[in-house]
DNA sequence: GATTGTCGCTTGTCTTTTGCAAGCGAGTAG
DNA sequence: CTACTCGCTTGCAAAAGACAAGCGACAATC
């Protein structure tokens, strides 16, 4: 008796732990936003699209993204196999992060949202020139350049 | 004196109250998140896409959005001229909703969003026929042809 | 005509997430 | 030895989210 109610315990407790919880529906859209839907993630992704490499250079982002989210970000953000990370020094090591083809394939989906955005508030700023040009593709095709 | 704090207080106030305090930055992708980035405003344009209208259609969608999120989330897009309502009845007064051309011009992004989910989950559900081929156009137009 | 049910919310309570500031460990520079 | 940088982690208060219950205005039913 006693037991069964401690196997309940500890199945639902197991449930809350491993594999982060079921999927609200199989909805692509509402799958897609439960990866990425928030204030922070896809900022980090553009900065990355633009360069940027390192903790300190996401913190430098004129947003201001708080260090803890930060590294709550990018850890889920590898998780989900969005983004990657090397070292880039030991003693201390060190890491830098990079897209994956995954996370460079959100790039359409960030320029539909910037077009939006620009249609409907045109005081915001205009994105870099060719940014609307650009592809997955050739944001991989840079990493590859620099090594 | 204490008239100088008490105006110092008033202006941080209406600092608070008045519209819905100042963007993080210029940019179109951070402002286009800090209006639509979040893990439900899209589900329910989602739905509003899919033809519903009311409330409760909204709250029966598989995702099981909760009820005061609900609320807060319409409430929001209407705010942001992303959704219009208007009564369907009086006695009592209830209202449906519908997309605006702001709304029904965020179908591009929900459009990339799928498509890069189904690319990297092929388990999640496959579109309803003709969905990437819809336009916000003919979203629109759906509206007009009711009425 | 009292009771039950529906619809579109609102309210209360608890939990989770976020934002802000401070701290910390492993180094380098002076 | 002290100061400083970088990439985080920790602590805490505030905000947002989830869940359940309630509510007001009616319609339908007994």
């Amino acid at each position: 008796m006693y037991t069964c109610i401690l196997q309940v315990i500890v199945v639902v407790w197991s449930m809350k732990i491993e594999s982060s919880s079921a999927p609200r529906s199989l909805c692509p859209l509402s799958k897609a936003l439960e990866l990425i839907g928030d204030k922070w993630s896809l900022v980090i992704v553009r900065d990355m699209c633009l360069g940027k490499k390192r903790y300190g250079d996401f913190q430098q982002s004129p947003e201001g993204i708080p260090t803890n989210i930060l590294a709550d970000r990018l850890k889920k953000l590898e998780e989900h196999g969005i983004i990657g990370k090397r070292s880039y020094q030991q003693k201390p090591v060190r890491y830098e992060y990079f897209l994956t083809p995954k996370g460079a394939d959100l790039l359409p989906v960030m320029q539909q949202l910037i077009i939006w955005m620009k249609k409907y508030d045109p005081d915001c700023w205009t994105p870099p020139e060719g940014f609307y040009d650009a592809t997955p593709e050739s944001l991989l095709q840079a990493y590859s350049e620099i090594e």
